[in-house]
DNA sequence: TTAAAAAGTTAGATAAGTCTAACAAAATTA
DNA sequence: TAATTTTGTTAGACTTATCTAACTTTTTAA
């Protein structure tokens, strides 16, 4: 059994593997989880004795098949839990981050069996990212991001990247939630922030950061 | 704000202290949480610090107006969280004490208001005991012990003393519940034991150790 | 291709919460 | 009331997870 702690570090290796063919660098992970390199560095040793992470000084580290399995079921709690605030107690997907952080180290597989149960086997969490299964597999869906996007691209709106609240703030503010359609007018080349239409609002401009964080399904 | 560790300290000090006027052993704390004494003296000298506890050397400790606050709130998560797990889950009552052990310490007024809401502020959770208010204020009904009562006692079902996983199965296995209704046909007098009949059972033979742990209210 | 910067490691300190062993006070009982 | 038992405390050690300071390796850039 993982402790708290090293749970939150197998869910970080998680994330920055992703980006990065698998590969994590101290130093990212050190500044992902605000814990300082030394810290890092003799944890990744407690969990290389645990067969979590394949360790050796100086290389990047690599979570082992054992370690990425363990962080994909911590995942499916949070994922499970953000969308069962969501959807059956009526949270707002930018209220539900914070406390899935806390509710997805709780140990009772027959209380996230029930959530899903519940919630009839979602493969999607609010935020639109896939929920692994109970063999921690999960589907990869290939997304588009909207600033890839051209002037003409009639899009849906799939997933966000980031989760923070103040993001997720802006978007309800503008009537953007996931499934929304929307049609890319122009993109403004100094700045690449693009101007997109859908429902009433006819003329939005989204800055460029914004349009790196969305991602979409390509209508045509 | 209080550790988990500490959180669990004060519930066990809350729950002692209601059998004895408010005054708690060190030892029979200790036993409680089967925690060594020195450890829980120390906890005691590190709560009283943060006055949540009266401590003097040798002297029973005693939880402060502030102590007893915090603790009744972390009961109230603990019994909100119950009610909701039976209520809107689908748990049985025997399987939601260990569930609610753990998200008792979750920090977030809104998960526990929402609860609160969604269940339509209830008063009292799934094993019959009060849920405290915001303020931490709880209703103090007298109950009767079925074990005090006398032939022909007409009675409700109103709470359980124990929370045991296997306690609570022994009763779903007899069919009782709360709200029944029973008559206590006889008292055996060599072991204290007692003949009940209710519904379909017309006559149930309940050990004496059940009958202290079931608490009832007298029908006349 | 070597000097500087960045990334990573080692060593040792600290805090929280636990323990055991030894001792002290209080309560029980003979 | 004196001896014994029970309860409680003190002292010091251990584990987990963190830190800072100093040092080493690797990477980058002059």
């Amino acid at each position: 059994m993982n402790s708290l702690v090293e749970e939150n570090y197998l869910k970080a290796l998680f994330s920055l593997s992703i980006q990065n063919n698998g590969e994590v660098n101290v130093n990212d992970l050190s500044k992902h989880l605000d814990i300082k390199m030394p810290t890092v560095t003799s944890m990744m040793k407690k969990l290389a004795s645990k067969k979590l992470v394949e360790y050796e000084s100086y290389k990047p580290l690599r979570l082992t098949e054992k370690g990425r399995k363990e962080a994909a079921l911590i995942i499916r709690k949070h994922r499970l839990t953000e969308m069962y605030l969501v959807e059956k107690m009526g949270f707002g997907w930018e209220q539900v981050h914070e406390i899935a952080e806390q509710v997805e180290h709780i140990k009772s597989p027959e209380f996230f069996a029930k959530m899903d149960e519940l919630l009839d086997y979602p493969k999607f969490d609010p935020h639109g990212s896939p929920i692994p299964d109970k063999d921690g597999k999960m589907v990869w869906k290939t997304y588009t991001k909207l600033s890839d996007c051209k002037p003409g691209d009639k899009v849906t709106m799939a997933a966000v990247i980031n989760t923070s609240d103040e993001f997720l703030k802006f978007l309800n503010g503008r009537d953007i939630y996931l499934g929304l359609q929307m049609e890319v007018k122009s993109v403004e080349p100094f700045d690449n922030s693009m101007v997109v239409s859908y429902n009433k609002h006819t003329s939005e401009t989204l800055s460029a950061l914004v349009c790196k964080r969305l991602l979409v399904d390509k209508v045509n």
